[in-house]
DNA sequence: ACCTGAACACCGTTCAAGT
DNA sequence: ACCTGAACACCGTTCAAGT
């Protein structure tokens, strides 16, 4: 139990660490889109060379797994593990908290629905919404099929958004990507597609959240337990 | 109006069109994956130099743009055009068409929500299913919400789907891929998530298009217009 | 108009070597 | 254990040139 018995560090200085590289690959995915963060890019901006981001991490895979991770660790457990608040508010406030951690780092959302979210972040999530659906009184079948659906709207509804948004032009407030989501869809031709054309106008009318939100309602509707 | 005033070729043989590119870039995407449909590959494939493809396409992201309006394209509109039908048989028969189409074709699917949906063949679909929800009784607004989250969970859970089964392993036909999954779940550990885990062990009983259409019908549930 | 050769500026990854 | 230099096999894209 000596006070520092740290073991002397033979090679060069211990310059990188997990967490920097994590660290500078998200910065890189910020501000260059999904693409951006690459191995050298990675190793650039924390000053080495190239391979030496291999000692920390096996691949490149490994390195957007652990990014993964490290985002749906950030998600913050609280706002909806009260249970004293009914079981539909508890699963929008999930939702709502999801889509905000995720809106800041659009460019991990493709990394995201790329690969299996298989970490304990991801699982400690899932785990929260399995309880609860339980809450609501699903039983373990329609819970695990509910809660794969959830998972599919949030990730899903997001990503198509990043995607718009993405060819559409850079990061915008939400006040003006209304704006924005209107001249891309003013494209679309009236004539043939009539009723795209108004759904378009509509759509851009609202803002973001309150469509999402609506959807999660429509979806909590079908999911609620029928008497 | 002669029958053969076709000007003359003066340079080499036309030996590519934009048909044949995209179909070279159909087959690297089947058995390669996403990103197997590179520019130098399609031009080796249809025995050419990398930059040749610049004559039909401006750029990769024009390419993969028009692939994924082609495969749109081959969506059978008859099965869900039928307006003897009820408007939810027919939207679920959109809903399997769609998932069918595209499970012809996994590699594309990241492609297809990597980008907007914004050509004359996904307008086309969009503009069928709001013709039907509009036969549902739904206002334009709701048709039009409705819409767009009946697209993110088509979409959202094919590409879920695909992320997994990419990661566990090659493609195998839908009664493997039940064992398959079994496999990539088992790795949950049952102490700290129990939920998880049993939920995992419950959805690799069930087929997955069980699974699709079970969440979609609770998704028609919320939209349904009530009395 | 259609295609080629050569080049530019990138990738991820590996291997041998240095401390 | 940690890092570098050099190399390999890839990318997308551009430019000048040839028919």
């Amino acid at each position: 139990m000596s006070t520092s018995a740290l073991p002397r560090r033979r090679g060069p200085r211990r310059s990188l660490s997990e967490a920097s590289i994590l660290d500078a690959a998200l910065v890189l995915l910020d501000d260059g889109g999904p693409d951006a963060a690459s191995i050298r890019g990675i190793a650039a901006r924390v000053g080495v060379a190239p391979n030496a981001v291999y000692t920390y991490f096996p691949d490149k895979a490994a390195v957007v797994k652990a990014l993964v991770e490290r985002l749906l660790g950030e998600v913050d457990h609280d706002v909806f593990a009260d249970p004293e608040q009914p079981w539909r508010a508890r699963v929008e406030a999930l939702a709502l908290e999801l889509r905000d951690r995720l809106s800041l780092h659009p460019g991990a959302v493709p990394l995201m629905i790329g690969g299996p979210m298989d970490g304990p972040h991801a699982l400690a999530l899932n785990e929260r919404l399995l309880e609860l659906l339980a809450d609501a009184g699903l039983d373990g079948t329609d819970a695990a099929r509910a809660s794969y659906l959830l998972i599919v709207y949030v990730f899903g509804s997001i990503a198509l958004e990043v995607a718009d948004v993405h060819h559409a032009g850079p990061l915008a407030p939400e006040t003006d990507r209304i704006s924005a989501r209107r001249g891309a869809f003013a494209a679309t031709p009236t004539e043939k597609f009539p009723r795209s054309a108004a759904a378009a106008a509509t759509m851009a009318d609202y803002v973001s959240t309150e469509q999402y939100l609506w959807g999660l309602r429509r979806l909590l509707d079908g999911i609620t337990p029928r008497p």
